[in-house]
DNA sequence: CGACTGCTTGATGTTGCTCAACGTGCGTGG
DNA sequence: CCACGCACGTTGAGCAACATCAAGCAGTCG
């Protein structure tokens, strides 16, 4: 069924030159250099729930979220773990298409998403002969790892209940803005994205909720005592 | 002290064209980048125990390991944590230096280790001009990115006993290349690479060494039991 | 010798995981 | 239509893993 969405969705042509969302390095990309990229690249819609590309797979095409959120998440040797959650625009599997040509982890759609799947030799081809595109990947990826840095110092020295109140605010400021929102992903995902207990995570909303910090309603949060719930996410 | 050590290095005129350990990506200079290289290098000698590069502080500088071993630290919002662990070659600073102009984390040396540093405008002009350079840049930084995955994913999963596991194989292997070694940190060290506590860490090598998996004497690491270690390594 | 650092060991309290039970909504198949 | 399995969510009880606190020991340096 993703496939046959798949199939349709190569039909369209993609015009990449009057794309409204490129990338701050698509725009350093010259006329001809679009028209590449324009033959070698593929628009995909995937609806919430779908997989984006499969862990273990073969990648021969690096991924450009154009529009939409994403959750990254990794096989481990114990459990199914969450690195992280991205929103457009973003790429992914840079690291996997140019170190090993195996996707190193699965990405999954937890809004509807629009990609854009580019060879990755085309890609490789605009990094040789376009410095100013080189230069905005290495940015990119750059931010990147600085993020991960802090994702991972955090989880690290925090305990549970920091962590969820962390994640809360992510998803407030970094996502959606707003101190109400709707929970794009399950308890389980929220524990698996912290390194927690799906009982864990519930017992700590709750906990949240009995001290008047957020408004729980199913997947609906409201934020009440922002100041108490940063206070919470910083001394762990 | 150190910066006196560091007037006398720079005094001394480093040789990029003839150096022996050049990167991957240096490897693609050609010899008038080369030149341009070597009048905006500085190469310096570090002692064990020292600063390289500090948390906080500006850098316009990209560092380069050239022989050596370092250990990568932040001072996190609860305590100082060691996120991992890097021997030569390596780059260091890539995401500070590009990303943010302020370093992320502070750089200290395990063992005497030989570093240059490099101007980081200088660097940008080889990606700009230099794709072949850019390309190598991005295959380091995508090796980087995966080894962080991975050291993240473990230490998030792994109860405590298998990260002690871990490091001790990590040391072994990736560094020494031998079953015996001596460790290059304090317990305190090892407590913070793995997010523990000092007990802890005391606890568990003493385990280890009642259970004839590891000989110990200070610092002195004998590996007696590989597959029981790999197991438990493994097993989380 | 005394102060200090790095390391070890034991006792105690807390965190958070495991297990088990139960309610709910959703889709499937009889 | 209902019965059933299944994923999700919540709650309680018990227990293992860890951190913390406290004391002690060996080696080093002034």
């Amino acid at each position: 069924m993703i496939l046959l969405r798949l199939e349709e969705q190569n039909m369209e042509k993609v015009s990449c030159k009057f794309c409204k969302l490129k990338s701050a390095a698509a725009l350093t990309l010259k006329n001809n250099e679009l028209s590449v990229l324009e033959n070698n690249c593929a628009q995909v819609i995937f609806l919430k729930g779908d997989n984006i590309i499969r862990q273990d797979a073969l990648s021969t095409n690096v991924v450009y979220i154009k529009t939409g959120l994403v959750k990254i998440h990794i096989k481990g040797p114990i459990k199914e773990r969450i690195m992280k959650i991205v929103k457009a625009p973003t790429y992914l599997c840079l690291p996997s298409s140019f170190g090993a040509k195996i996707n190193h982890f699965s990405a999954t759609a937890i809004e509807d998403t629009s990609v854009c799947f580019i060879d990755v030799n085309v890609f490789k081809q605009f990094i040789y002969t376009n410095g100013d595109f080189a230069l905005q990947i290495i940015l990119d990826m750059s931010r990147g790892e600085l993020q991960n840095l802090h994702h991972c110092l955090n989880n690290a020295q925090k305990q549970n209940i920091g962590r969820i109140a962390d994640t809360i605010l992510f998803f407030a400021h970094e996502i959606y803005n707003s101190n109400i929102f709707e929970l794009p992903i399950s308890r389980q995902d929220l524990a698996d994205l912290n390194g927690i207990t799906r009982e864990g995570t519930s017992r700590i909303l709750t906990d949240f909720h009995n001290e008047k910090i957020l408004g729980i309603n199913g997947r609906k949060i409201t934020i009440l005592n922002e100041a108490l719930l940063r206070q919470i996410s910083v001394k762990g």
